[in-house]
RNA sequence: GCGACCUUUA
């Protein structure tokens, strides 16, 4: 069984999904019964192929067969919502999860505040945020930068830039990640010194930054034309020889 | 064995 999972991951990942429904149907003719992280994976590969109906298809079929979706089936498909800006479906998928009886953990809580932060609802995303410190929840990194992010699409990156001072008062440490998206925060805003000023607190504090993190500087340089700019960091990119993660 | 965050739904 896990061999098929396995199998069909690798065939739906690379968008070859009949033959990944294939090996579903030979699974059962085979008596190797597909389970929830079988459905989690087909699932997970729908999204980026822009199928999340189907994918919402899947989970129904999985209660038919009497699987139960675990908090993984419902954090991935409370990202694909949330990839498509459907930030009231993921919050359905999150209710429907807690009436299965699930108690939401620090990844599905991440992963709801992602969805609002993308619509460009940040006021949910902050009360999902404290809803979750009231359930005993504890935040990581992940959910500050999802927070970030929030205020980052809505061009709030001064309400981004002081997440940090929360992180540091909670004990979380930034990652390169919070720091990107503080930089994209500012680009956003074409606030380039701004942006400048957080690139060098982040070298400051020994992070590395990554090929994000330059893309992110060149796009706030390229919002302002600061073509000197540009070619300086193109140079140090190169210098310091990042490669995708 | 599967789940959340950054440039980039291009």
């Amino acid at each position: 069984s896990r061999t098929y999972t396995g199998l069909i991951s690798a065939f739906a990942k690379a968008g070859k999904f009949d033959r990944a429904y294939g090996l579903l149907k030979e699974m059962r003719t085979q008596g190797a019964a597909p389970d929830t992280v079988t459905y989690n994976v087909l699932i997970d590969s729908l999204g980026p192929a822009g199928r999340t109906s189907e994918a919402e298809a899947l989970v129904e079929e999985m209660l038919r067969q009497g699987l139960q979706p675990s908090m993984s089936t419902y954090s991935i498909l409370m990202k694909h919502f949330g990839r498509e800006k459907q930030w009231d479906k993921a919050e359905e998928a999150f209710q429907n999860m807690q009436r299965a009886g699930i108690r939401p953990d620090v990844v599905v809580y991440g992963t709801l505040i992602d969805a609002f932060g993308r619509a460009g609802e940040w006021g949910r995303a902050e009360h999902v945020f404290e809803d979750m410190l009231s359930s005993g929840v504890d935040g990581n990194a992940a959910v500050f930068n999802g927070l970030i992010m929030a205020y980052g699409k809505s061009r709030q990156a001064d309400k981004a830039k002081a997440i940090l001072q929360r992180m540091n008062r909670a004990g979380i440490a930034p990652t390169v990640v919070t720091y990107n998206s503080i930089l994209d925060a500012f680009a956003r805003e074409k606030r380039v010194e701004d942006m400048e000023a957080v690139f060098r607190n982040m070298l400051l504090g020994e992070y590395s930054p990554n090929l994000i993190t330059w893309n992110t500087l060149l796009k706030g340089y390229g919002e302002v034309q600061r073509m000197k700019s540009l070619d300086e960091t193109l140079r140090k990119m190169a210098l310091s020889g990042v490669e995708p993660d």
